[in-house]
DNA sequence: TCGAAAGTTCAAATTAGTTTGAACTTTCAA
DNA sequence: TTGAAAGTTCAAACTAATTTGAACTTTCGA
């Protein structure tokens, strides 16, 4: 076994690994791949900034897993790299606002599937206008009126969300 | 090939494909399987109800999938059972109101997490009063009472968002 | 400048999640 | 009542997503 640090025991106590296990179902919940809920839950729970290898480490997960997981969180806004570190390594610590992350996640999640999705449909709009059934171009027009307007609602709302969960 | 009306010819049409896709992608993004955003598609896109034979044949899935499938809408409230019908099969008609939809969604996907969360949070609070070393224990104690905070922002924040669907 | 440590990449292996299909139960018209 | 059609169940097969690990690039202290 190699000599460390107290704080960078090489497992998990039984307290972290549960706080742990709790940010693994909840990233679970929001489509978010199992490492990144360990990475943001060790960061969550540990008192000082941790590098690349304290996750490959104290999670026992492969350098492969911990660069990914750490580059997914950065482009959340989930965590930060603090810098003027001692070594030669990048220090990260989390973002541990609810608003930030709320923000961080609607804007790489749900934004781009909503735009994708608005002008997907404004495509099909177009050619259920072109359909000779005059009763099935109807029909389908207001259902995808409909769909739109969801998604207009779902713009709409986002914001607001965001703003209510800023504390 | 079978003898049938037209509006439950076999295959789907390239706009009814294309309308299906776009809700495939969109139940994803929540998490949910390809089956049931194809049994919504196609019931969203169809000006009468449908039932189970329709999912397996237009669609090209098995019997068991499409049970499952409408089994979830169900408890989703995103199909109602159209009563009445002339023949012995049990027939479905999509729920279109996104505020309907919303609320299933939070209430069956959204409020168990969090609901169960809180519980072990609570639980891992405990356990962090009872740590020994004063530092930890309260630091451990402020992030846990931060995560507590987060879930309870979360509840607050639900019928909220879902009120504002409500066109 | 050099080379060892840090970090990245991505194809292959693994794991998790979904779908199938066959055996089963339920329903209802004759 | 009965049996054929409708619907359900769930273990096995399949598919999709994640993780690994080895080869690679980058960085920086000596």
């Amino acid at each position: 076994m190699p000599e460390v640090l107290d704080e960078n025991e090489y497992e998990l106590d039984p307290l972290e690994r549960q706080v742990v296990a709790v940010f693994v179902d909840g990233v679970k919940v929001l489509g978010l791949p199992r490492s990144i809920g360990e990475i943001y839950g060790l960061l969550f729970i540990s008192q000082e900034a941790l590098a690349l290898d304290d996750f490959v480490q104290r999670l026992k997960m492969s350098k492969g897993s911990a660069s990914q997981g750490i580059r997914m969180l950065k482009s959340l806004g989930a965590v930060r790299e603090v810098d003027g570190s001692a070594d030669r390594r990048t220090y990260y610590e989390p973002a541990v606002e609810l608003k930030r992350l709320v923000g961080g996640f609607i804007r790489e999640q749900i934004r781009p599937h909503l735009d994708s999705g608005k002008t997907k449909i404004n495509l099909l709009a177009h050619t259920a206008e072109a359909l000779d059934d005059p009763l099935r171009r109807k029909f389908l027009s207001e259902r995808l009126e409909r769909l739109e307007s969801w998604m207009t609602s779902g713009g709409r709302v986002l914001p607001i969300l965001q703003r209510l969960l800023g504390q």
